[in-house]
DNA sequence: TATAAAACCTGTAGCTACTACAGCTACAAG
DNA sequence: CTTGTAGCTGTAGTAGCTACAGGTTTTATA
């Protein structure tokens, strides 16, 4: 039942390191110790440390999750708050993909320049270089 | 012709403190000075800090920058060279635009569950937490 | 011409989210 | 009894800026 932190990052796949690190900021609470002094956690902590790992997962930032830790161990977390907050960080995903396939088209279109045109220099580095 | 600081930021779309942090990484060139210290920019200055403002917004990195940079204004620049470092980073830019998407796919999951389901506190999170 | 505002200077510290040491102790296996 | 693994603390490094503090210089206005 009680783990300690290597068995722990195991179970939750996040770094000892970086458990150790969200302890610091208070992302998740103190554990308990052994007599040498080493981290013992129980179940709630695995619990919290997955939600936090699946919320990163979800490109969610650490003060993002600190709310949404607040809301979910609240007594009645306001689902109506939690959903302008999600859908908020949808559009915030969805910018970065309109951005990303930006770039990925100026990408292909520079790439393209590239093909056979070989013999003065490189076209892909002139188009940057000389806008 | 001869610019100082400020109006290169406005030129180039480069802040300020940004254009001193390149200088600092010696991503350009350190500038001449005028009589009372203030950085003095020719226009080649200016062409380096614009090309390095696109590929920035590209999403080169600042070290992957310094060889587009170092093969700019290399002799005889090999394109075939930078047609598979540009091939390499467009591939990560598409694993980017991947990862977005399956985030994109699950937040609007999640999203979706909270619709009118408001009684027994929020889905969303149950799903992250309990999950 | 006086003065105030804007622009410049250096140097340092802060941001996010980790990651990687150094240098130590604890504990289990052979 | 030694060796290896796992844990501990504390600090510094990473990327790419950004934001001061505390000073000088230039420029615009009264």
């Amino acid at each position: 039942m009680l783990k300690k932190i290597g068995e722990l990052s195991l179970k939750t796949g996040v770094h000892i390191e970086t458990i150790r690190y969200y302890e610091r900021l208070r992302l998740i609470p103190k554990p308990g110790r052994s007599e040498a002094g080493h981290r013992v956690y129980s179940e709630s902590h695995a619990k919290r440390l997955s939600f936090i790992r699946r919320c990163r997962g979800l490109d969610f930032s650490l003060a993002e999750i600190r709310y949404l830790l607040q809301t979910a161990e609240a007594d009645n977390p306001s689902c109506a708050d939690v959903e302008k907050f999600s859908k908020k960080h949808l559009d915030l995903i969805r910018a970065k993909i309109r951005d990303l396939r930006k770039m990925e088209k100026t990408m292909k279109t520079l790439l393209s320049e590239c093909q056979g045109n070989r013999a003065l220099g490189c076209p892909l580095i002139d188009v940057l270089y000389e806008g």
